[in-house]
DNA sequence: CTGAAAGCGCTTACAG
DNA sequence: CTGAAAGCGCTTACAG
């Protein structure tokens, strides 16, 4: 109504009204400071009155922190990262943090990013180049990592799921239930951790069960819907003969089948598929994908979890390996 | 290497290096005034010499801006909200803006929320009640709407899509090509508006074409996989005859296929289903979904121009409406 | 074309 | 328990 209105108290107005100085607005705001009852509770009168709230950049200047959280991650949409956002989301919210996205699908990261814009950083794999995890290292600034184990200089916390178990058990499933001895792998994209650790689980099943392992086998998959299907294509055309699919993730599972489908191939009953992850879509696609779940949501709440023990200067895990469960559907030839 | 590193340089530092005062660093920063050419030089070096930018905080408290958009949610996963996010991410980030996320699943947003953190805000359809939107009315703060039309005392600028014709586009399918005449639509939400204008299509379809308005016929899916498949179940469960139906979504879409299944009706050939929004995973679930694409990226993009526009005074579009598109797959009976 | 000074809105020693 | 003062790191009139 009054024409002050658009101009925001300030907390000198509130002094004012409440017939203190700032300071003390400032001590029962923070609660930095014993203040008397009677004059906290006009204090919190006028706040009230004014509708005053503290001017986020000012306490920011003088604090030098800024009371958010940032996340580094190269793509939102996709069936994998809007899970993993929604955890961090959660926990940024759950420690009274507010979350900064940025995500590097249209710009190559300045290095000087974040420096003071955030008071701590989740870098998902593949985000941000080693040259400039260093730098912020020496800096001292905190950072935890996302699937991904940090290079050995800097020994930031780091978050992930047990991949290796998980596809083991996923290939050994193929194996013992569906005697299938002809796996093929799909890798990941170059240098992703997950798909390092997801083929290292897929060659002890294989030993684990005397069966040698053949480079044949292998093909790149990308976890991606049409570069697994074209991979599938491709060795059909080379002729390579084999009975079962572990796609890498499911993106590329989905692929998978649509091209195994397409070349007349029926699944589960020719080849086997299973996936990773375990993504909402999964359930529905046909035949149900046999997958290993992720907790995904929970690896971006832990992450979150973990930075913020670092900024509270509290103790903190070096690393933290959430555990993986097998999914069985149909996609794999059970039921 | 030196000691100093640990706290990033401040503009006196830069001044001091480059021989001029502080007022100089700015406007060679900001482009605020025209420098002499040499000296614009010096600072540069001087600048590039420290690994100098600007705090953010400090900037923001004198300008009054804070070079941030936010976005206020409820949902971060779900079929829906990732490509919005992107478009909306894309499209900050070709504005030169960061991205804050507010979303609502875990807290109810303050009344002062965003006041002095964001310089405008992006609100999806449903994320935030009509006083508080009010409020930000009167303080005139920059606001675009999310697939929600504003209250008619704040006539914030909107974007949303076509859902009238789009599922005017997808009912006359069902009716013309597979001679559907008892078709089932699933509401969404309660007071969603897609929802309505999306009934409001069905329903004129259906009397394009003669067939009369059955109330049977309507129950409530909730944009939502177990919701949509609760309802088809107790359609089922009531001995409501039916040969399609119009889910609201692509999820309800899923859990009514399912449910179907489930109860023994073969999709397509007992009953067709048809969905809304193309999201992707809507071509891999079996059969593959007939829908409506609608151009979510590019919803959360525009919504970023016209928030854009406001904030820099330009004259801004009170409203659009992206167009819709018939997606004809094997789920309505074709093929 | 450039500098000195004031000020943005807070918090935090320092006194009392 | 409370206040006066300094300062966080910038930008922007105001002079020159």
């Amino acid at each position: 109504m009054s024409p002050k209105q658009h101009r925001p108290a300030t907390i000198i107005e509130v002094a004012k009204l409440a017939g203190v100085s700032p300071s003390t607005i400032s001590r029962v705001l923070n609660g930095t400071a014993v203040v008397a009852p009677e004059t906290a509770q006009r204090v919190r009168e006028a706040i009230d009155q004014l509708g005053f709230s503290p001017h986020p950049a000012a306490r920011q200047l003088v604090m030098n922190r800024t009371n958010m959280i940032g996340v580094l991650l190269q793509e939102i949409s996709g069936a994998f990262f809007p899970p993993m956002l929604k955890g961090i989301e959660a926990g940024v919210r759950e420690a009274g943090y507010d979350l900064l996205i940025y995500s590097r699908q249209n710009e190559q990261a300045s290095v000087r990013f974040g420096e003071h814009s955030v008071d701590g950083l989740i870098i998902f794999a593949g985000s941000m180049d080693e040259a400039s995890l260093r730098r912020y290292y020496e800096r001292e600034f905190p950072v935890v990592l996302l699937h991904q184990t940090p290079p050995p200089d800097c020994p930031y916390p780091f978050v992930t799921v047990e991949n290796k178990s998980g596809a083991e058990m996923l290939v050994s499933h193929m194996i013992e239930v569906h005697h299938r001895r002809r796996i093929v792998y799909l890798q990941g994209p170059e240098n992703h951790e997950d798909s390092h650790w997801r083929e290292r689980g897929y060659r002890e099943a294989l030993q684990a069960h005397n069966i040698a392992f053949d480079p044949a086998l292998i093909a790149s998959g990308g976890f991606d819907e049409v570069e697994a299907g074209d991979a599938i294509e491709n060795l059909l055309l080379d002729g390579v003969e084999f009975d079962a699919v572990f796609a890498g993730d499911d993106d590329a599972a989905v692929g998978v089948i649509a091209a195994l489908k397409q070349a007349g191939r029926s699944v589960p009953q020719d080849v086997s598929v299973v996936g990773f992850d375990d993504v909402p879509f999964s359930r529905y696609i046909s035949p149900p994908l046999t997958t290993v779940r992720a907790p995904i949501e929970q690896v971006g709440r832990t992450a979150v979890q973990l930075l913020v023990k670092c900024l509270r200067n509290q103790p903190c895990e070096a690393e933290v390996l959430l555990p993986t469960e097998l999914v069985i559907r149909q996609s794999c030839g059970c039921e």
